[in-house]
RNA sequence: GUCCCCUUCGUCUAGUGGCCUAGGACACCGCCCUUUCACGGCGGUAACAGGGGUUCGAACCCCCUAGGGGACGCCA
């Protein structure tokens, strides 16, 4: 038995605690079997996926002790896909697709295809392909291509009757054909859709199993499709639960931190999230809430697995990462694991050299730079009304900053500075102005070093928690607010 | 809008037709321990979304409704 999981790097290259809880449960299912577990890491997606991006993933996997295998062809995280030439082997698979009469050349601009939805949508039509392109001529399909016009491929969809798609969990789902898209393999830029990359890979790695979220379940069909037209066996699907934001949408960094580091930087052990992403959706036979990934593996049982989607909420974390501390670590370990996790020598040189003009005594230094090892800030609404400007403009700057920085994908002091300034210039407020509600959500005071070097030794995903705490500590913002909000950020 | 998935305390869940006047855990509240605060111990509040069937019997099986979520990209 192989199984694999894949997920994909993100843009700002935070790894997201998603992509842990289903790596877990297809570890666990695969061990629990004597199987294989495989990472694969998506990289038909090059703004995504950034060196650094998977470096982050597979280094946050590794820290939860989420180890893999190397794939049978020796791929490692990878797969076939990066050994080969960019794209080439999905190059031919797509061409033999198109041989068989599978797969068409569509040259339909992305512009014509968004009227073609909207028009669908507007008449209450499910939204798809409408088939323009099998119209063409196979003449005037070669005409087109020899005249170098861009262009895609895109697989045949049967056109009625119904697919079953087969889930260990759920057991058949039934989805019309006619609901399904002629979904792009390949795209004009010549490399491979997940979707084609997806099947490809799988096949030319074996697998067997694949646990994955939720959200492909309509994907099932078209993966299907593509192993027929191929004639290769399908892997067994297992479709996860999503994990949710406390608002019960599928959990995001908006809402939400996301980012295994931030767990890793709030002093989460390892073992704890771990323990807890796996009481997500998952129970032990015996229902005990602690246990460590050898345990879970021991008694992973898959049909154990809950479908409603779980909150991920961090009260339970709080509560099971004291009990890791207080039962697992001795004096000693506890020490070290401290000092591992960053009260230690190194960081405290990061720190020091901003405070050091700022100080009278060393007993000055501890109350200046506790806040870069705290979590969560204890600041309240007086804090900010010590600021000039009113709180409802704090909120806006805040919000507006935050939207700017959850976009940023370099986050260095110099940066930071470049996008605070030329916000507050289109916001049309003095820089200090500005700033003050910002201090006071990172720092906890406007007494402090610059809120640029401030937020670079924090990282990005505290920084971006503190924000949205000020926020919610200035009484939040509404939906309705949100809209308006949104409205005016995306005119700046 | 179209389709798909889901629905047990506030939250995570146990439960696969009788063991359920629904169990555990977190959170919350109270009491005990304690020079304080925690920890720990004991106790309490609190849920089968609604309506129809099937059955001697339904949280559990079926249907409908409602609610929630997801998908509908040359993203993954």
């Amino acid at each position: 038995m192989t199984v694999r999981t894949r997920v994909a790097p993100s843009p700002t290259g935070d790894p997201h605690v998603g992509s842990a809880y289903v790596a877990l449960f297809n570890l666990c299912f695969a061990r629990q079997h004597g199987g294989q577990f495989i990472l694969r890491i998506e990289d038909t997606d090059a703004v995504r996926s950034t060196q650094q991006s998977e470096q982050a993933i597979m280094d946050s996997l590794r820290w939860l002790g989420l180890d893999w295998d190397e794939g049978p062809d020796k791929g490692g995280p990878h797969g076939p896909y990066r050994q080969s030439e960019r794209g080439d082997i999905y190059r031919d698979y797509a061409k033999q697709l198109i041989d068989q009469g599978d797969a068409f050349y569509c040259f339909a601009t992305p512009e014509e295809l968004d009227a073609m939805r909207r028009e669908q949508m507007a008449q209450g039509q499910p939204v798809k392909y409408d088939g323009r392109g099998l119209n063409l001529s196979a003449a005037e399909v070669q005409a087109k291509l020899d005249a170098g016009e861009p262009h895609v491929v895109r697989m045949k969809v049967p056109v009625q009757g119904t697919c079953v798609v087969d889930d260990m969990l759920r057991g058949t789902i039934e989805i019309d054909w006619q609901q399904v898209d002629m979904q792009v393999l390949m795209k004009a830029d010549g490399l491979p859709t997940y979707h084609l990359a997806n099947v490809v890979d799988d096949h030319l790695m074996e697998i067997s199993h694949v646990l994955r979220g939720e959200e492909w379940i309509n994907s099932a069909p078209k993966h299907q499709l593509l192993y027929q037209y191929f004639g290769w066996q399908m892997p067994q699907l297992c479709h996860l639960p999503l994990l949710r934001n406390p608002d019960k949408s599928k959990l995001s960094k908006r809402k939400n931190p996301t980012s295994i580091l931030y767990y890793q930087k709030m002093g989460y052990l390892p073992e704890a999230l771990l323990n807890y992403l796996g009481r997500m959706g998952w129970s032990m036979p015996d229902e005990r809430e602690k246990f460590s990934l050898q345990e879970m593996v021991a008694e992973f049982d898959v049909q154990r697995v809950s479908l409603g989607g779980p909150i991920f909420d961090i009260t339970k974390l709080d509560w099971l990462n004291a009990q890791w501390i207080r039962e697992n670590l001795s004096a000693d370990q506890f020490l070290q694991r401290l000092q591992v996790w960053g009260l230690n020598e190194q960081r405290l040189a990061e720190a020091l050299p901003h405070v050091q003009q700022r100080i009278d005594k060393f007993s000055d230094v501890a109350p200046k730079i506790a806040f870069l090892f705290g979590g969560m800030l204890d600041i309240a609404e007086e804090d900010f009304a010590a600021n000039k400007l009113p709180l409802d403009q704090q909120v806006k700057i805040l919000q507006f900053s935050l939207w700017r920085l959850d976009q940023l994908q370099d986050w260095q002091r110099d940066v930071l500075f470049a996008e605070f300034k030329n916000l507050a210039e289109q916001m049309e407020i003095k820089l200090q102005l500005f700033l003050a509600p910002v201090f006071v959500a990172i720092a906890g005071s406007t007494a402090s070093f610059s809120i640029n070097d401030a937020m670079a030794l924090l990282g990005p995903d505290m920084s971006r928690a503190r924000l949205r705490h000020a926020i919610d500590t200035l009484g939040g913002v509404s939906k309705k607010q949100t809209k308006k909000l949104e409205k005016e950020f995306a005119q700046l």
